[in-house]
DNA sequence: CTGAAAGCGCTTACAG
DNA sequence: CTGAAAGCGCTTACAG
């Protein structure tokens, strides 16, 4: 393999000012800096990362934690900021937690993250104290996308989860529904986040302000997953009369209940209607209604946000007011980038039969 | 931060009986190593990944490159390969190509890899020979799931894809149907693999033991996605009389179809069966029969063929034949390690209507 | 079983 | 704009 001084001999210059050519430090001269190229293409030479790194103190390198890189958003997500990080010369190291608590606490509170990475995204990942305590003390810069993991000091990129519930909620009571159910996610899972508390206040207050009460008996809770939907509407279903139309909190929980519907011998939208929240990939093969959020954007965006300061080569996401940064020393921390959310109406939601 | 010099202080040893107690060297005193681990935990002592790479030669990475984490597919084998990693306490890093030829360029054929990983796991994605030299001059273990990314000396894990799309035309062929038709990936695509070749091939030749010849206007090309499907099916339905039954070369494929069946007025199975190969997370939700394939059980049979031989932790597979390893001199490669697949039959496919 | 010393291959003040 | 030298924080023969 070879090394810089290889480079360094070819061209004629020190090491140091191969390391300098080489990175585009601005104090080389042109014609240096040409003929220090030109060495190390003549010899292949790539830097050794670990030597830079170890001198240097970077690691070139982002860590992102998902709860489960199968899901749709995650992926999506995670799609959008690998591009974005390696456009700008990062690595991205996968955490993925497999919904498994174990996992989180491992890769939160021990050392996987330490010394290995310039900053962090978390995704929807669910912070305890002792979580929020051990990122801190990591000292790192991060974004976290959606709502509930909230870290001092780290800008958070997310929807309206509020506002998006309202909106589906109230897409239903426009349609005639007034028995309509609320699936959603389960607050005893270890990995419960926060997000699907948002999105029952939202269905909540959108039956209030349509002067209905929240009945507890059409609302269960359920993994947010394919199967957690499932589950969620057949336990609906045993409870007696079924309801006229069905929240549920994402769009995966929403192609379960179709499921379970149809199992059940009930009819989608003629029996009950479904509505859920995403806008998955296959939201249009199933003709599901939901509300769209824009997966891809926030992945995006939180990348920009990260790579700014850290120097990458991207340029100011358009129109993006400048992100405060750092933990503000005893102040309030940054203000979420909210991004916006659009009610998408497909075959599944339609008026409730006349009785 | 602490380095390894404050833990050897005050354990009362040498930095190198430290570096040894901490990695589990079996030439340390009990009593020694205790001590080590007391005084690392008390300092909170991490090693400096960087640091340890570079005096050690290892990185403790492994490098996963897929052609689109938002498929099905691909996120499924990365949760899998992520968690045996995590497990045997490498990284992963991840490298998406997101279906653009030149990304892959960039991953494979520049300094991406280079000594940035122990080792590499390539799913599904295609090579050519500059690329193949590339991943053979970083001179790196690796191991390839799926087919069309053979690489001398690395074991491939897959599964058999002729038989696969045999089994699916065989079981239209079955129910009563002769024209089949069957929607399948442009080879023309930058990033086209040959999974698609196997599987069209499996096709042809069932139809042949059938009697029947494959009919070039009922083959169509298109990418490996859901709009690719719809695309497909919407161009086979421009050409004329339609099929009775599709064969879709994967799942995501299969779901496209079945929109672009519904959007043409056509009911599935009562007009056109449809079966797809995967067994997609949604196949289920869709009623779409498919020829099921171990997504997971590739990643982690991939993982633990790799991580065997780099000294991970994993125990050896159960039942696996050790599989050779490094370029056989002028051998030939290790053979493909073939995981099962199985017909699921769902609501998709029925007999053709009487004429 | 343990230690002293060299070395991994870079980057960074510092000096000019 | 460039170089000499120190240093980043470990691991690895080598010797005992």
């Amino acid at each position: 393999m070879t090394r810089i001084d290889d480079v360094a001999r070819l061209a004629g210059v020190s090491t140091a000012t191969v390391s300098r050519a080489l990175r585009g430090l601005p104090t080389v001269s042109a014609a240096t800096r040409r003929r220090v190229q030109a060495a190390a293409e003549q010899l292949q030479y790539a830097v050794s990362p670990s030597a830079s790194r170890l001198a240097g103190g970077k690691t070139g390198t982002v860590a992102v934690v998902v709860p489960r890189i199968t899901r749709w958003f995650f992926a999506t997500v995670v799609e959008a900021v690998e591009e974005h990080l390696h456009q700008n010369g990062y690595d991205l190291l996968l955490h993925n937690l497999g919904g498994r608590e174990q996992m989180r606490r491992r890769v939160l509170r021990t050392a996987s993250l330490h010394k290995r990475v310039d900053a962090v995204i978390l995704v929807a990942t669910p912070l305890r104290p002792a979580d929020v305590t051990a990122l801190t003390k990591l000292d790192l810069p991060g974004v976290t996308i959606s709502s509930g993991s909230e870290v001092p000091g780290w800008p958070c990129v997310r929807i309206d989860d509020v506002a998006a519930a309202r909106t589906a909620t109230r897409h239903l009571l426009d349609l005639g529904h007034t028995r309509i159910a609320h699936i959603s996610g389960d607050p005893d899972d270890e990995l419960a986040f926060t997000t699907h508390l948002d999105r029952r206040r939202g269905y909540q207050e959108a039956l209030r302000a349509a002067g209905l009460r929240p009945d507890p008996g059409l609302d269960v809770e359920s993994q947010f997953t394919i199967d957690g939907g499932t589950r969620a509407t057949a336990e609906l279903l045993a409870r007696g009369e079924p309801p006229t139309a069905i929240f549920a909190a994402c769009d995966e929980m929403a192609m379960g209940a179709m499921t379970a519907l149809r199992d059940a011998g009930l009819r989608v939208p003629q029996d009950v209607s479904v509505i859920g929240v995403d806008d998955h990939d296959l939201a249009g093969v199933l003709g599901l209604s939901t509300i769209a959020q824009p997966a891809a954007e926030q992945g995006a965006l939180a990348a920009r946000i990260l790579l700014d300061p850290l120097g990458g080569r991207a340029e100011p996401y358009p129109g993006l007011v400048p992100v405060p940064r750092g933990a503000d020393a005893d102040g309030a921390p940054p203000p979420p980038v909210i991004l916006p959310t659009r009610l998408v109406v497909r075959e599944s939601t339609a008026p409730p039969r006349a009785h």
